[in-house]
RNA sequence: GUGGUUGUAGCUCAGCUGGUUAGAGCGCUGGUUUGUGGUACCAGAAGUCGCCGGUUCGAACCCGGUCUUCCACCCCA
C-alpha cells in the first residue's frame, strides 16, 4: 500500500455513527433555539481580514487563520518589509481574507451590513464550524463548531433571563444533570478595579482573577503582583476570594465590598434582576451559580458573564459561553446597538455526552429492514416490497448482490440491522416473506401488511 | 507561540541492554454449514515498525530533523 494520507492536525473525520450522533445534538440544539424565537442565518467561512483582525486581541490574532491571496502574491510585498523578515507587514499583503474564527463577529458584521433589512432586536442563532490555529488537546480542535443565539437591538434585562432558561432547555433536552450555569457581569469586576483603585490595570486584573480556580488565591495574587497591582489593593480585594455560599449570600457579600462603586453597584442589580425572575421561573435541571472571577478573554463583554461548565464527574474545560456587549457593532460603525448571546462548544458537548453515554439509541439512523437478494427473480420481487415500505416510512433495503447467504446475514448482523426478510421461491408462490427478527431469531411467514406492521 | 509526550497489521498493544524470516488478541477473508447472522472449530491474507537523514558490520530499538497524538502553559468552545 502506498503512504497513507493524513490529515491537518487538530482535524477529524467523522465516521456514519458519528455524524448521527452529531446530528443529533444539532437538531436538539436548533429545536430549542427555534422554541425560544431565534431565526437561523449563515456566514461565509472567510471574511475580509480586516473584518476580523484586531476583534480578538492580539492572542486572537495569532490563532486566525490566514488565506494566501491567489495570484502572484509575492508581487506587492514592500520590499523592505520583506527583508527585515517583518511576518506582520507580510501576512497583510499577502493575505486579505481569513478563516472565521467565531461567530459573533461574522454577526456583527452581518448586522452592520444589513441593518436596513433587519427588524430589531433581532435574535439570530448560526450553526457553523470555525477555525483557530491553536494547538489540539482533549476538546480543543483546529476546527470545531459553534452553535450560538444572539440578540441584538435590546437592553433588556429579559434577554439574560431567557439566555438562561435557554441553556437550561437545551442542556435538559440532550438529558445532560449537573450542568452548571456560572455568571457573572463586567460592572463587577470593573468595580472590583474602581474599588481598589487600579481601573486601568482592569484586563490584567481579571484575568488572574480569572485563574482562581486554577491556581488558587496565593497564584492570583502573586499573579497579580507581577502586573504591577499593589499589595494594599490586593488586601482591599482580598474579601472577594472568600465568598461563599448561595446566590444570594454572595451578593450581600458583593454589596460590601462594592459599597463605593456605581458601577459595581448597578452590576449587582443586574444579577439580581435575573436571580430573581429565575427564582420565580425555576431552572428543570441546570444550577445557576454566581462566580465572580469568572472574566473570559472577550474583552468586548460589558455586561453580563456566562460560562457553562460540564457536570463535575467530567474533565472538560467549559461547553458554552456568553455574555452582554453594548458596543459589539460599534466596531464597524454603528453605535448603539446592545446585544447579548450565548454559545454552544458542539464537539465538547459530544465529548462529555459521549463519555456519559447519554446517546439515546434513535441518534443513530439506520435502515431497519434489508431483504436478502436470492437471484434475479425473487430480486424483483423483493424490491418491489422494497419500495411499499419506503412509501410507508421505513428505511429499507435489498443486498444489491446475489451473494452467500451467509454472506448477507452477516452484513445485516454487522450493519446492526432489525429485521431480514427471506423472500425465495416459496415465498413467491404464496405472495408471502419469511421475516426474520435479529434480535431474537424469530421469524414467521408474513404478508407485506403484516410487515408493516410489525416493523413500524 | 513555549515545554514535554506519543507513533509497530484495519483496531488495541507486546517486542529484553541494537543481532537472522517483527509477534499476540480482536477484526478481516475462506471453510466446517449450496435458505439463515451473532457462538464454536479449522485454515489464510495482511506491516517500507509515522516520515527523512545520520551513527553502526548490523537500527523498530541509538542520534538529529520533521509530521502526528496527548498533556501542561498561553489562550479558549
Amino acid at each position: 500500500m502506498a503512504q497513507k494520507p493524513t490529515i491537518p492536525k487538530g482535524t477529524r473525520d467523522f465516521s456514519p455513527a458519528e455524524v448521527s450522533k452529531r446530528n443529533y445534538i444539532f437538531s436538539t440544539i436548533k429545536h430549542q433555539f427555534q422554541k425560544f424565537g431565534f431565526q437561523p442565518i449563515e456566514t461565509p467561512s472567510f471574511e475580509n481580514s480586516d473584518t476580523l483582525m484586531g476583534k480578538y486581541g492580539e492572542e486572537g490574532d495569532r490563532l486566525i487563520f490566514k488565506i494566501l491571496n491567489s495570484g502572484d502574491f509575492l508581487k506587492k510585498v514592500d520590499d523592505h518589509a520583506f527583508a527585515e523578515k517583518n511576518s506582520q507587514k507580510i501576512t497583510t499583503q499577502i493575505s486579505e481574507k481569513a478563516l472565521r474564527y467565531d461567530l459573533t463577529v461574522p454577526f456583527a458584521r452581518y448586522v452592520v451590513q444589513h441593518q436596513n433589512e433587519i427588524e430589531f432586536p433581532f435574535k439570530r442563532y448560526q450553526i457553523q464550524p470555525v477555525w483557530r490555529a491553536d494547538r489540539p488537546q482533549k476538546g480543543r480542535f483546529r476546527e470545531f463548531y459553534q452553535c450560538d443565539a444572539d440578540v441584538v437591538g435590546s437592553d433588556s434585562l429579559w434577554q439574560e433571563v431567557e439566555f438562561v432558561q435557554l441553556y437550561d432547555a437545551v442542556f435538559t433536552a440532550l438529558g445532560l444533570e449537573g450542568v452548571t450555569l456560572k455568571i457573572n457581569n463586567r460592572k463587577i469586576l470593573s468595580g472590583f478595579a474602581e474599588v481598589i483603585g487600579e481601573s486601568d490595570k482592569l484586563i490584567d486584573f481579571t484575568v488572574a482573577l480569572d485563574k482562581l480556580d486554577k491556581i488558587g488565591e496565593e497564584g492570583v495574587i502573586k499573579e497579580m503582583q507581577e502586573k504591577g497591582i499593589s499589595a494594599e489593593a490586593i488586601k482591599t480585594i482580598q474579601p472577594i476570594f472568600s465568598l461563599t455560599g448561595d446566590f444570594s449570600t454572595k451578593i450581600q457579600g458583593l454589596k460590601e465590598i462594592l459599597a463605593e462603586s456605581e458601577e459595581g453597584k448597578k452590576g449587582i442589580e443586574e444579577l439580581q434582576f435575573i436571580q430573581r425572575a429565575l427564582e420565580a421561573m425555576p431552572l428543570e435541571t441546570a444550577k445557576l451559580d454566581l462566580d465572580v472571577t469568572l472574566a473570559r478573554g472577550l474583552n468586548y463583554y460589558t455586561g453580563a458573564i456566562f460560562e457553562v461548565a460540564a457536570p463535575e464527574k467530567v474533565k472538560m474545560g467549559s461547553i458554552g459561553g456568553g455574555g452582554r456587549y453594548d458596543d459589539l457593532t460599534g466596531i464597524f460603525g454603528l453605535k448603539n446597538m446592545s446585544g447579548v448571546g450565548i454559545s454552544f462548544g458542539l464537539d465538547r458537548i459530544y465529548l462529555v455526552l459521549e463519555e456519559l453515554g447519554l446517546f439515546p439509541a434513535s441518534a443513530e439512523a439506520n435502515t431497519q429492514v434489508i431483504f436478502i437478494n436470492f437471484g434475479e427473480k425473487e430480486a424483483l420481487y423483493a424490491m418491489k416490497a422494497v419500495k411499499e415500505l419506503r412509501t410507508q416510512h421505513i428505511a429499507a433495503e435489498m443486498y444489491p448482490d446475489a451473494a452467500k447467504m451467509k454472506k448477507q446475514m452477516n452484513h445485516a448482523n454487522k450493519r446492526n440491522i432489525s429485521f431480514v426478510v427471506l423472500a425465495g421461491t416459496k415465498e413467491m408462490e404464496e405472495e408471502k416473506y419469511t421475516l426474520k427478527n435479529m434480535k431474537t431469531g424469530e421469524q414467521s411467514s408474513v404478508s407485506l401488511q403484516e410487515m408493516i406492521k410489525t416493523i413500524s
